[in-house]
DNA sequence: ATACTAGTTAGGAATAATTCTCATTTAATA
DNA sequence: TATTAAATGAGAATTATTCCTAACTAGTAT
């Protein structure tokens, strides 16, 4: 993605064009990884000291309500981040809690077809997300392992 | 579960039979709800009135390593708890941040057949747990709504 | 270019969930 | 009944996150 596209994306959902705003947004991008606040906070700063910690919350929870990122549902006590929004599953790794994403489109249109199907009662789907759990063959070097 | 199933279970886990554990214990079977640690808390603490929240805590994590309940992944900033240990999968309301438990013996089967055809490289998978979002159509009564 | 204004940020205090510490108590076993 | 490893109570400590407010700035209009 371009600058002048990140900058159109941004006022496109009517949101301000700041440096913080882009700093947090090239670490979601660079990272990749799901990252915490505060592992953004750590890439952000070596470019921007002074960047508040508390503004990379608010930035990421404004991002959140835009969709432009998503939250990471797990079991810890700290939220992780996703800038991916092809649609996509994650594989939990319980050796090293690294995060995965995990695309298969022949899996999304057998769940689609499925879901059409067999609706559930009083409940309408916006989206299934799978987590699937286990653990890497070879073990993946990551921060974690 | 009877008082004495109950009680070969948490022995045959290595765990001594406390109080304070049955207490937990009856709390999940009762309120079935994915309670929080405070909402375990509150309804242990009517029969139990000493019973602290750090003790919870603990006995919560042990039950979580001995199996017998598991933590839920929220997106939320508190941690929910499941001790219903049927396969299951969940439905969360957008809405009112209820999680509701989703049982579907074809879904799984489908599930574990598509997965025993395509193997994901490097990942042994251990269990599959369908995160389904959206939102009720007529909006059920719960604490949150 | 300049001024205006609503939205944004910095910095730090406040909050809330969770963990930790350790002295005391207790369940299981011999 | 005595022993001992494990569990608990009480509260302090920690940590992620939120809140507060004065200062700042991007976008827009003048």
């Amino acid at each position: 993605m371009s600058y002048s596209e990140i900058v159109d994306m941004l006022s496109g959902k009517g949101l301000k064009v700041t440096p913080q705003r882009l700093a947090v947004l090239e670490a979601l991008m660079t990272i990749k990884d799901h990252p915490t606040a505060d592992a953004v906070k750590e890439y952000v700063r070596r470019s921007n000291p002074n960047l508040a910690i508390g503004t990379i919350y608010n930035i990421l929870e404004t991002f959140c309500e835009k969709g432009i990122i998503k939250k990471i549902k797990t079991d810890k006590d700290f939220m992780q981040y996703d800038i991916e929004m092809h649609k996509h599953h994650h594989l939990y790794c319980e050796q090293c809690d690294y995060i995965e994403n995990y695309y298969d489109e022949e899996l999304d249109k057998m769940l689609q077809e499925y879901f059409d199907k067999k609706q559930i009662p009083n409940f309408n789907i916006k989206e299934i997300n799978l987590q699937i759990i286990g653990n890497y063959k070879n073990h993946k070097p990551t921060k974690n392992s």
